[in-house]
DNA sequence: AGTTCGATCGCCT
DNA sequence: GGCGATCGAACTG
């Protein structure tokens, strides 16, 4: 079981959010398979942080690929992207939604009050909630740990669904919303 | 230094 | 479907 190499994170957002549908997203022993990303681009992109240059909250974004960016919303969440392209371009891709594997009672515990399943990672909030991933995680190498990412163990087949993104005012048209299709985790159809 | 607003979520009606 | 929570980053002056 070993992590995506960074290779594979070395090419453009939109390709590498549509191949990490199926992977599955770990850290420390909490895992989930992800089943929802978003594409966030460099250029001609207004929604994406990234889109008006480097800042203290933003260089990780134009540094190297396969690292983490997580940034803190709402007062309240915080979100992971993992960052994509040659270091000195911007591109990422937001994990939106996972369809826990393991550690459930944990995720159940961090979460709150006791509820479903599926609902125990279904929102980019929500997944980073359930697996502990916080702002201090932001910069880590995705190939190496506590975050890590890798191919299932067996083959899976599914159908990948396309849309705009979610929660968005600038660039809203652009159809860069990833997932599987009919999947239950999906945060929304 | 003050203001605005956001890649969200859960609770309310 | 609507709204409040909660706070830092980025922008304005």
């Amino acid at each position: 079981m070993s992590s995506l190499s960074r290779s594979f994170y070395l090419r453009p957002a939109a390709q590498v959010a549509r191949e990490l549908l199926g992977k599955i997203l770990a850290c420390e022993g909490v895992s989930g398979r992800i089943v929802e990303t978003e594409a966030y681009l460099g250029e001609d992109d207004g929604a994406a942080h990234s889109a008006r240059g480097i800042t203290p909250r933003t260089r990780v974004i134009f540094g190297p690929p396969g690292y983490a960016y997580v940034y803190f919303i709402y007062g309240m969440y915080d979100c992971l992207n993992i960052v994509c392209e040659p270091e000195g371009i911007a591109g990422c891709v937001l994990i939106r939604a996972l369809e826990p594997l393991s550690g459930l009672d944990q995720m159940r515990t961090r979460r709150g009050s006791a509820r479903r399943d599926e609902d125990l990672a279904n929102g980019p909030g929500k997944l980073t909630r359930a697996l502990g991933i916080k702002i201090a995680h932001n910069g880590v190498d995705v190939t190496k740990g506590p975050i890590t990412i890798h191919a299932s163990e067996h083959a899976e087949q599914f159908e990948i669904a396309t849309s705009t993104r979610i929660g968005i005012t600038k660039s809203a048209d652009l159809p860069l919303r990833f997932f599987i299709k009919d999947n239950p985790c999906v945060s929304r159809r």
